[in-house]
DNA sequence: TTGTACGCGTTATCAT
DNA sequence: ATGATAACGCGTACAA
């Protein structure tokens, strides 16, 4: 096994060969390398030039071993077949992966349905990441219990009653609430409410945020025109035909999602928005950008909460002070399908 | 040092607190696990069994060690900015991470614009991954020529002239030039090109098949009505009003984004789809889905892209044999937009 | 300030 | 078939 040249070739470098070219030990150059341990300023300085004119880099797995850290993190995504709002979480994750990379930080995804922790417990089981970003959060979240049980770091994108749960979130509640007092104090008398599904967390905040923007403006939760279980297109325009029966002067969506078979719906039936019927979102995305008319919607910066989400998480690693609950701000954006 | 209870607590086992709980040693342990080595098949069922009972589970990183392999795989994304066909790489990336979970890989991801390899080499340097998908191709790629110098595995999404390099796409040239064909046999006189851009080498291959398909058909390529650097959605908009100064009766575009831009720019002019133009696009995604007219379209399996270079990458890294390049079927979806 | 020696948990080589 | 032992490359008490 001849080695010799080994050097010269794209074999790797250790600490020791480094150490040994410089005539000092292994641990001066761990030393340099760390900055953690008292070092002469210019031992520190020869090993550091040394090192970066050789282009040596410390073994990731070595490092690993010994200090029992990956400089990993992990993101969970939600299954790819309701991609409808998985814009959502590739925004959050590429968000995450900012932060992670400034900070030497690797990001691995992991796909899995909301009831599937094996590939969760494989992670975590062989200690392949140091902490996990949970990008959603359900009511009774068996991700959550397990994770807990577990002990490793997470933080979860959404809302929790859970006081042990770090969250980084939109404020949808506030968005919501202001959103529908807007609405109302520009004159639109009745506000519907048409959502999907109220297993998520988010989707309560933003039906609590519609109740109380009501009962702020003095007005009573009707829930004849309340709708919170719309889970297909077809379910969707039924209740806007209900609706439409009702003298409701505007609908406000859950989501985007929503809006987009509000908006069809109408246009098909050849009702004039905002003349006719005035229609809101309480969540933007490109998707919005294709109607004809302009949305009245939230704007969140879904980028910020991955952002926040790992910094938040690499907080928590590093055994530095952070908040268990971040809210982030909205933005309202009044556009024509309201005007009037 | 009391490790009384040491079992039932969260404490991580290791392989030496089964070889000695078990009255063997650590390598039987080890061979029980990974397979490798002879041993009794019974020693090996009791081993396997107790791991299962205890839940022990092997330190990734110690494996890592010993073993100079990572069972970590990095796929490289774009920036997101123009995010136009982000989902198009998001797809893939699931598509891998199918197929790297299966296969007890973890799937780390990596965004960077075209020109940064910085990340790419963090990676490498510190060997934390064991090879690597890109999901672009440039002509003359910066990426490409790095990770050969490394010598690191990789498999590129894409087309490339280099022998060298692993490739898997879509069938974008074969798609093309039969879609071409398949226009003008049914009637189409004049199909002009609208393209953004020859960087990526996608769109090149889509470029050649639109000019062999005319060929095919005893037709000339007309550069008057062939753009190929709409980079902005107002160059777009400036090409269909040429183009409609001439007597082309078919636009095909190169991706779904540019026919977006198109389908919009005729239906303000209230120009009628597909009676006074027929439009027609490379490629499909949902953004298609939302327009008032359905358009013929080039239908490509993003999924199993990502797998089959997920799938070709662990070959390569497990020294299996597998193909160079891989290309992936295409459908043609004929639709109203060229109805007629 | 620097060096020595050992531990991190696994795999691989060599005996037995 | 199994066991002892040496890597793998880095971090870190402890010693000097």
């Amino acid at each position: 096994m001849e080695t010799y040249g080994k050097e010269s070739s794209k074999e790797n470098l250790t600490i020791h060969d480094v150490a040994k070219a410089l005539g000092v030990s292994a641990s001066t150059v761990s030393r340099a390398i760390s900055g953690k341990g008292r070092i002469g300023e210019k031992t520190r300085q020869r090993v550091l030039q040394y090192i970066d004119e050789k282009s040596f880099y410390p073994n990731a797995s070595a490092r690993s071993l010994a200090q029992s850290k990956t400089y990993n993190i992990a993101i969970i995504m939600p299954e790819v077949k309701d991609l409808v709002d998985m814009p959502f979480f590739h925004t959050c994750m590429h968000g995450a992966e900012e932060i992670a990379q400034v900070n030497d930080y690797d990001l691995l995804i992991v796909t899995t349905d909301g009831t599937n922790i094996k590939p969760l417990e494989r992670m975590v089981n062989n200690r392949k990441v140091d902490g996990m970003i949970l990008t959603r959060l359900y009511r009774e979240d068996a991700f959550v219990d397990y994770l807990k049980s577990t002990g490793i770091p997470f933080v979860a994108i959404g809302n929790s009653d859970d006081p042990d749960v770090y969250t980084v979130d939109h404020d949808n509640y506030g968005g919501c609430r202001e959103l529908v007092g807007l609405l109302l104090s520009k004159g639109i008398r009745r506000v519907a409410y048409l959502g999907g599904g109220m297993e998520q967390t988010v989707n309560i905040k933003r039906f609590e945020g519609y109740c109380d923007g009501l009962k702020e403006a003095g007005k009573q939760v009707d829930n004849s025109i309340v709708y919170t279980d719309l889970i297909s297109k077809v379910k969707v325009s039924k209740a806007v035909e209900e609706v439409l029966k009702t003298d409701t002067d505007c609908i406000l969506c859950q989501d985007d999602y929503i809006c987009d078979e509000v908006v069809h719906y109408l246009a098909d039936k050849g009702i004039d928005i905002p003349k006719k019927m005035k229609v809101a979102s309480c969540h933007h995305s490109k998707l919005l950008d294709n109607f004809p008319v302009t949305i009245t919607s939230l704007k969140f910066d879904t980028m910020e909460i991955g952002r926040r989400a790992c910094k938040t998480l690499l907080g928590i690693i590093n055994g530095e002070k952070v908040y268990k609950n971040t809210l982030l701000d909205y933005e309202i954006n009044l556009k024509e399908s309201t005007k009037g």
